[in-house]
RNA sequence: GCCUGGUUAGCUCAGUUGGUAGAGCAGAGGACUGAAAAUCCUCGUGUCUCUGGUUCGAUUCCGGAACCAGGCA
């Protein structure tokens, strides 16, 4: 019997978080959060972390949990998932993974497989460095030899990626895109329901704009300015976040703090649509349009609950 | 009131030696398997302000009007 398991995700801004507390108390579930920002310690404003009193008691995970400078990634984050499932499954819970990192999402559902090799730090800067002295090309032609199938899909622009098919070569001598092609086919192992909280566009980009004022408001120059004189500097991938590099640039004195808050919010609009053309594309996604319950939290939970019953991932009582 | 410059895509502007036009940004769509809030790809028809004239043909040249800047009174 597969285990039960439930997806809480959706563009930015659109109300997870709000949300999934609610369902959390109605069905005895825990949220692990699937953010590739809100982990990081000190990083509060700027990611939108929920505070220990909007938790309202519900148990949350990956929330918090690590300096700005140290590590974090997709296979991290899957360990850390998958150990944090175990716990809540010991206390009779059910886990809701709550968050908008589709890839995040997907490495927990589909179990992927990440765990063959090491990577190698020396040789992707390596190829960093061939990268900018030979070009983007030089580094698709070199994977095209290896791996042509990887070398059609990826874009030669695509250079982070040419490096990553490049270094699993390197490591295990196997193709990329095969291991790809492999993991694709993947079944759950998980008795899930995949929810995508959704809205109109132009609400969505409203609410973005909103936001972004909301947290300057409450200090996200400030906070952008303390984890600076920690420390933390824009070569971090947290400090790579939205919120933070834009603010970043601005306090170095590359732009101006109007072109830093155009650039936020725009940026953001941006990753709101990215996430959701992610979403789009997943199989086995149920959407949650919040005009079609009127805006209304509780008829959006009992619909939910319906589909939870109906998979069996609650009992029906 | 006079002089000068401007009026072209949602915005900022380029351009057409007269044959109905194109960039950046915005916006839209897409990809994504160890940086993913990252990274990357694709998509440009709009009364060329209005109105007379010249012309086979005007957004382009000439006249007039309106509006916007700046200057002089």
């Amino acid at each position: 019997m597969k285990r039960p398991f439930v997806v809480l995700a959706g563009p930015t801004a659109v109300g997870k978080s709000e949300l999934s507390i609610e369902l959390a108390k109605r069905i005895g579930g825990a949220v692990i959060s699937a953010d590739s920002i809100q982990v990081y310690k000190y990083m509060d404003i700027g990611s939108a972390k929920i505070t220990k009193e909007e938790m309202q008691g519900v148990d949350h995970y990956l929330v918090d949990e690590f300096l700005p400078d140290e590590e974090f990634h997709v296979v991290k984050f899957q360990q850390y998932a998958k150990k944090y499932m175990e716990e809540i499954y010991q206390k009779g819970q059910i886990p809701i993974l709550v968050g908008g990192t589709g890839f995040y999402i997907q490495a927990i559902l589909k179990d992927i497989d990440f765990s063959e090799q090491e990577s190698d730090e020396a040789y992707r800067h390596e190829m960093e460095k061939l990268a900018a002295e030979k070009g983007a090309e030089y580094l698709h032609e070199m994977l095209r030899k290896v791996d042509e199938k990887s070398a059609k899909e990826i874009h030669a622009n695509n250079v982070k990626r040419v490096i990553r098919a490049l270094e699993y070569y390197h490591l295990s001598g196997e193709k990329i895109s095969e291991h790809n092609e492999k993991e694709r086919q993947k079944q759950s192992p998980y008795n899930f329901a995949y929810f995508v909280l959704n809205d109109d566009r132009e609400k969505i980009y409203e609410k973005i704009d909103r936001r972004v004022e909301l947290m300057l408001d409450h200090g996200l120059v400030d906070e952008v300015r303390h984890l600076k004189e920690m420390g933390y500097g824009k070569e971090l991938v947290s400090m790579q976040g939205l919120g933070y590099k834009e603010i970043l640039s601005y306090l170095d004195g590359e732009i101006s703090y109007e072109e830093s808050v155009y650039i936020l919010k725009r940026d953001t609009r941006h990753f709101a649509k990215r996430q959701l053309t992610w979403f789009k594309r997943e199989s086995d996604v149920i959407w949650v349009n919040k005009p079609d319950f009127s805006y209304n939290n509780g008829e959006i939970l009992n619909f939910m609950e319906e589909i939870l019953k109906e998979k069996k991932i609650i009992k029906n009582s």
